[in-house]
RNA sequence: GGCGGGGUAGCCAAGUGGUAAGGUCGGGGUCUGCAAAACCUCUAUUCGCGGGUUCGAUUCCCGCCCCCGCCUCCA
């Protein structure tokens, strides 16, 4: 089956082909944060579907360039830093730095570019797409100093999200300058200083001030990207109007259209059934799981199982059951590797692929872990019934190819001088028949975070999870 | 009010116009000194509700209900 994506610009299910004419470079723009928090397991559950999305693509061969902006110049950044009495970037630093962190924690591949919206150059391309939409009329200074975007001038505004401009109505949630404004859905381009701003501002043709929010995108995509992408993704809330305000400017600058080909937007994530916010104290970081003895890689499991265009329940359930999922994981991989130790040649594959085919339809990832576990299952009976090394070998491989998408495998943990002593002690009281005493130390060894297996081959000693 | 997404077993979740993948939990079994792991097996006459089309619908059409989100700076 040929890849295919949900855009949501057309609504539909479309064949995946990019503008490269060779079909092989993915130009791939990914909303990333606003530096003024740590970001939460909300967030984490977007950029985690945008990395399922970059390796699956690798997979099949593509070869994908991601950017993935930071945005550290807002009213929140510049509220937060006010607060803390700190320079806006000493203030947004630390959080850049966290973020990076909790990325790696999370196996999310690193894009090849991050730019920062208050990187020189960036403001410069900010400060040139909104001269040119001055130029064509699409842009004007209003009263207020700031300079807006005339959504009237841009025919194709509104059809990303489907709204209807003559219905769009101001929900308060942002001050409203509509006296300022022609038009109510006009946004800002150019922030004209005011007092709250302190020192954030940059000089431009319009006097002081600072950027909209929105057009720090289109500058950052089309200058490391070009006029048109591929593939721009990012949370449903994102569609409007960050991304119809970006193809009102980019498209509004470059003439060029699509600005973005295929655009696929994920579904938000609940905690417990509820949307998550700090009032509701459901408001969840990684370090919070983290700190409860989940790993990196079971929220990971926890946040990719789920299609991305559904809605995703977070619960403690849901990570419990990551947890389960991924030790049985870990343990077919044991037994396959031990079994595969005896040979060095792989003589024989496992051509099953339907694990990748099911990525192909919209990153169908439930039947794709479907595939998993159905082999799994298969595998493990082949291995109870004595398995050949090199057929073992050969699982292995089938799944280090998956594991290139799914990124769920951790380096395994040597088990420590004291632990191996206490095995070994075990391993007499076995031989002795002293079974009292090899109990005993099978309840040590679970309290000091080692789970003890007896098989046909002896002990098997792994970590546990959560230990 | 407008625009989206979703409602499938205790929980999570695929799916097809022809009779419900997978994960997890729970019951039973094989194995084991006991466990554990692995495997086998059982657990939805039924897919939010009501109509319609059809030989046949969870799947298509119509209407309704519920949940979540967006409607100007939230992934």
């Amino acid at each position: 089956m040929a890849l295919r994506f949900f855009n949501t610009y057309s609504r539909t299910l479309e064949e995946f082909q990019p503008l490269d004419p060779e079909g092989k470079i993915v130009k791939m723009y990914t909303c990333g944060p606003t530096v003024y928090s740590r970001a939460h397991i909300g967030n984490f559950r977007a950029y985690i579907f945008e990395d399922l999305l970059q390796r699956h693509l690798e997979a099949r061969g593509f070869n994908v360039n991601r950017v993935m902006n930071l945005t550290d110049v807002d009213d929140k950044t510049i509220r937060g830093s006010r607060a803390e009495n700190l320079p806006l970037a000493d203030f947004t630093a630390p959080f850049k730095e966290a973020f990076f962190q909790d990325l790696g924690t999370l196996e999310i591949k690193s894009p090849n570019e991050f730019p920062a919206a208050t990187e020189d150059r960036y403001i410069a391309a900010m400060i040139a797409m909104i001269s040119i939409l001055i130029e064509r009329g699409l842009a004007y200074q209003a009263d207020d100093k700031s300079v807006y975007y005339r959504i009237n001038r841009f025919p194709n505004y509104g059809h990303l999200a489907h709204f209807d401009l003559a219905e769009l109505r101001s929900t308060g949630r942002v001050k409203s300058d509509e006296y300022d404004k022609e038009h109510v859905g006009d946004f800002a381009l150019w922030k004209a200083w005011d007092e709250e701003d302190g020192d954030v501002a940059w000089e431009s043709p319009w006097g002081r001030g600072r950027p909209g929010w929105h057009i720090e995108c289109s500058a950052m995509a089309t200058s490391l990207l070009g006029e048109q992408l591929d593939i721009h993704c990012g949370g449903v809330d994102n569609i409007f109007p960050h991304h119809e305000a970006e193809i009102a400017q980019s498209e509004g600058c470059s003439g060029k259209a699509p600005f973005v080909r295929y655009w696929l937007h994920c579904a938000h994530l609940l905690v417990e059934g509820e949307k998550m916010s700090k009032s509701l104290g459901n408001f969840l970081t990684l370090p919070d799981l983290l700190a409860k003895g989940y790993t990196g890689r079971e929220v990971r499991f926890a946040l990719l199982r789920v299609h991305y265009r559904a809605p995703l329940n977070f619960t403690w359930e849901g990570l419990a059951e990551a947890r389960q999922a991924l030790s049985r994981i870990d343990e077919w991989l044991r037994r396959l590797r031990e079994t595969a130790r005896l040979t060095s040649s792989p003589n024989e594959s496992i051509e099953r692929d339907n694990f990748a085919a099911a990525l192909d339809d919209d990153l169908n990832i439930s039947a794709a872990l479907g595939e998993l576990f159905e082999q799994l299952r298969v595998s493990n009976r082949e291995l109870d019934e004595s398995m050949k090394p090199e057929r073992a070998l050969a699982w292995l491989q089938w799944w280090e190819k998956i594991n290139r998408v799914l990124a769920l495998e951790t380096s395994e943990e040597k088990v420590p001088p004291e632990i191996e002593q206490l095995v070994e002690k075990r391993k007499q009281a076995r031989q002795a028949r002293d079974w009292q005493r090899s109990d005993e130390l099978r309840d040590n060894l679970r309290d000091l975070g080692w789970d003890v297996r007896d098989t046909k081959d002896g002990q098997v000693v792994t970590r546990r999870a959560g230990a």
